[in-house]
DNA sequence: AACAAAAAAAAA
């Protein structure tokens, strides 16, 4: 039989005949890169690990992954794969390739364990792991017969040929079997042989560095490690050597001095190993600065020097990514579906073009050692979805720090908590950081921690705040010695008042804003509901005619909204010129805006969204108008029944709407932070998920099944590998967030030409066929968000498939069906 | 009187 062939795409001669790369090179690549991916990409603290779990030396493992990597496509040794344009097509059965590998490995490695059947043993769950190349682990094959005449991989002569491949790969890499290898690290492994697999799968590679090479295994070997390698640290794949803490650096210069509550992380927090490390602090008061004080302990007690920053939303991961790229030497990835969008990024990727290009790539950002990113990113990683074990992999090498906690869902605290419970039992070190924790999450997670590191029965302490604590995954936990000195760094009162009102909600709001008409200052009105901070805005607007007022919610076009977010932190920011006046807005305020202002108004709000709000009183230290004497909040309510809006925003929480009207009622209108802050966020917030069962009970307890559907299983309770990955669902549907779904509206004006353009002059046409990318970020900026189902049947553009501009629709002339864009107001729905 | 904000869905 002629040596069986792997790869020919992308590698046709210059006339266009195809040519074909023997399979054999290609699995000595795989094996090389596998082996260099090891020696140079792994965390030394994995490779110990990895070789602990096999019981093998970190020298053996090395080989004993090689080994596996260059078995990944030997299912390309059948006739359906061979022979797959030849005439007599039809009389060959076919079968996947991977499948191929996964039913054909098992039996040639030849493992000596003698396992009852098939599909039990370490020789299946390797075939497992070889099957799972693609991303979909193998479904199990429970037919009684033997793999070996499974007629889809051919013949006797097809085993001898596989055998063939098998033989000269074994006595070149002469492995050592595992007899023991625990799903979770074949998880991971797999994710290494994939990630091989991608790197020697460059065609331009190929012909440039392979084609040329010997054939055989070992006449190759040496030249390959060496191009695998160059090829790695080209990629920026190497894994960091580790460097002394840089805390000047860190603080941003030489003279700063550590706050009590990074003081107290210098002092007393000593890791010895993995565990979880949970900060729970108010924003402003360096948490980032901490979190990578203690990331630095915490990658030299367990040898692993990556770094994995996730953040909630694009914005605040961009800024984090700025700063995190300025003070690391290596490269940092930045990673969320618009990042090719955000300029800073792209001008950076273009200092180190060939890593940066590679690990850009759908699902690479993650590989790289450091690397900001947004939650869902790191979620990901627990979903059933396509290539998560490239994600599984990507976490082993890092210290995981996931900052505002507090801001995730039930839904996406379910699979959060899977995730953790995985990061335990990968032995990966976590650093969580949030604003006031309720203690039934902090417990929750820590304890998903601890039962994946391999607890028993896990004593979880919640997190008191402010400070931090340390769950070791052995051992008692630790807290800092000087809390009351943290606590003090931040101590302030506040008043938060409560003004009853009848009438519209707009006749009050004004109102309550008439110290900043008559006497100047600035103030910021918190609306539920778009429509209701339109409303307002309309009617301060027309009340006080000389004053100036703005508007802020998230239905503008995208690049309006961060004009608008921009002239706000200009003017209240913290060099800020402080105009009089008032931005009314929704609850993007409490986003990411570093902003201050002298009085608050807000509508009724959970009390740890309350809370948030009031963080941006008085934030700053600024000059204030006579009439403000203390940081306020004025909470607008009605007598009764909910207000409309926040009882429609807040639905799925109306215990904590009307706990937070009990509390700040029982608690009086003089707040101390931050001990106040803490008692009434755990008095309105804190509980036990299952103590209950009205319909907000069960409607959480559905959101926690529906993530617990789509989350890989808990580490421990893992049978085939197969229920790690669904091949029947696409990735859409294994989401990181539950909720109403958006989308976009591209505006589509329609000139006199019958032709479309992106803004009203007619000056941006839309283009013919695939966009180029300066249109397409045109589009986005000119793009405005609103809920999918507000835009049912709307046109939508075929051209666009495959870009970022898939999946949205076209806004005829900015208004249609009842939406309009106001240069005002935003989008407007109805006539107002 | 029908609803904030937030993210995201292509590899060898
Ligand atoms: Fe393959
Ligand atoms: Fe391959």
């Amino acid at each position: 039989m002629q040596a069986p062939w792997g790869k020919r795409r992308g590698l046709e001669a210059a006339d266009g005949s195809p040519r074909e790369y023997p399979l054999v090179c290609h699995l000595c690549d795989t094996a090389a890169a596998a082996l260099v991916l090891w020696e140079d990409h792994t965390a030394p603290g994995v490779r110990e690990w990895v070789a602990n779990e096999l019981d093998m030396t970190p020298h053996e493992a090395g080989r004993f992954i090689a080994y596996l990597a260059g078995l990944h496509d030997i299912g390309k040794t059948t006739p359906g794969f061979q022979c797959q344009d030849s005439t007599d097509k039809n009389s060959v059965d076919t079968i996947r390739h991977e499948i191929a590998s996964y039913l054909a490995v098992p039996t040639l490695i030849e493992h000596p364990e003698k396992p009852a059947s098939f599909i039990s043993g370490i020789a299946h769950r390797i075939g497992e792991i070889l099957g799972g190349h693609h991303g979909v682990f193998p479904p199990v094959d429970r037919r009684t017969r033997k793999p070996l005449h499974v007629p889809e991989l051919g013949g006797p002569e097809w085993d001898t040929a596989r055998r063939t491949i098998h033989t000269e790969l074994r006595a070149h890499l002469n492995p050592t079997l595992p007899t023991c290898l625990p799903q979770p690290v074949a998880a991971a492994l797999t994710g290494l042989v994939i990630v091989a697999d991608w790197i020697v799968s460059d065609a331009r590679w190929i012909l440039e560095s392979q084609w040329d090479a010997p054939i055989g295994i070992a006449a190759r070997w040496e030249h390959t490690l060496n191009a695998t390698r160059a090829r790695v640290h080209q990629l920026g794949l190497a894994h960091p050597t580790p460097g002394p803490l840089d805390l000047a650096r860190i603080l941003g210069g030489p003279n700063r001095s550590p706050n009590p509550l990074q003081q107290s992380i210098i002092d007393d927090f000593h890791p010895t190993g993995p565990g979880l490390l949970t900060i729970a602090t108010p924003t402003g008061s360096g948490k980032t600065e901490t979190a990578w004080i203690a990331a630095h302990k915490l990658a030299t007690a367990t040898d692993r020097y990556g770094t994995l920053m996730c953040l909630p939303t694009q914005a605040t991961t961009n800024s984090m990514w700025a700063r995190t790229s300025a003070t690391v030497d290596n490269t940092v990835t930045l990673a969320h579906s618009m990042a090719v969008f955000h300029s800073p990024y792209r001008h950076y990727s273009t200092h180190d073009p060939d890593a940066l290009r590679w690990l850009n790539g759908r699902k690479r950002p993650m590989l790289s050692a450091h690397a900001v990113v947004t939650i869902d990113q790191l979620l990901a990683a627990g979903l059933t979805a396509k290539h998560n074990m490239v994600r599984q992999w990507a976490l082993t090498g890092k210290v995981v720090i996931v900052d505002e906690v507090h801001a995730c869902d039930i839904y996406m605290l379910t699979v959060l908590a899977r995730v953790l419970e995985w990061l335990g039992r990968l032995g990966v070190p976590v650093v969580l950081l949030s604003a006031t924790l309720p203690g039934h999450v902090s417990r929750q997670l820590t304890a998903a921690y601890l039962t994946g590191a391999g607890c028993s029965s896990p004593n979880p302490r919640p997190v008191a705040y402010p400070g931090w604590v340390w769950h070791p995954i052995t051992g008692s936990p630790v807290e800092p010695r000087n809390r009351a000195q943290i606590s003090r760094a931040h101590a302030r009162t506040a008043r938060v008042t409560v003004t009853h009102y009848t009438g519209p909600v707009e006749a009050a709001a004004a109102n309550a804003i008439q110290p900043v008409a008559k006497n100047g200052g600035c103030a910021a009105v918190v609306c539920s509901t778009v429509d209701t901070a339109q409303r307002i805005y309309i009617r301060i607007r027309d009340t006080y005619p000389g004053m100036c007022v703005w508007l802020l919610h998230s239905r503008f076009p995208h690049a309006h909204r961060a004009e608008i977010e921009a002239d706000i932190v200009s003017m209240f920011g913290p060099a800020g010129d402080r105009p009089d006046g008032v931005v009314v807005a929704t609850s993007v305020i409490e986003q990411s805006l570093d902003v201050d202002f002298d009085v608050m108004i807000s509508e009724l709000a959970p009390v740890a969204l309350l809370f948030q709000r009031l963080g941006r009183v008085w934030r700053h230290d600024n000059p204030r108008p006579a009439w403000a004497t203390e940081p306020t909040l004025h909470i607008l309510d009605r007598d009764g029944a909910l207000p409309y809006g926040p009882a429609a925003i807040y639905r799925d929480s109306l215990r904590e709407l009307r706990a937070t009207r009990a509390a700040l009622a029982g608690h009086g209108t003089l707040i101390r932070i931050p001990e106040d802050v803490s008692t009434l966020v755990q008095q309105v917030h804190n509980r036990d998920l299952d103590d209950l069962n009205d319909l907000q009970s069960q409607r959480e307890r559905r959101d926690a099944g529906l993530a617990n559907i789509v989350a890989i299983p808990n580490p421990h309770q893992l049978g085939h590998l197969e229920t790690m990955t669904c091949p029947d669902v696409d990735d859409a549907t294994v989401a990181a967030r539950l909720g109403m779904d958006t989308i976009r509206l591209i505006p589509a004006h329609i000139g006199i030409d019958g032709r479309y353009y992106l803004d009203p002059k007619h000056e941006i046409p839309y283009p013919q066929g695939r966009p180029p990318h300066r249109f397409v970020e045109a589009a986005l900026n000119a793009s405005i968000t609103c809920p999918a189902h507000w835009v049912r049947d709307w046109p939508t553009n075929p051209d666009w498939a495959g870009t970022h501009l898939a999946d949205t629709v076209l806004f005829p002339n900015t208004c249609h069906d009842g939406l309009r864009l106001d240069p005002e107001l935003g989008l407007v729905k109805g006539n107002q």
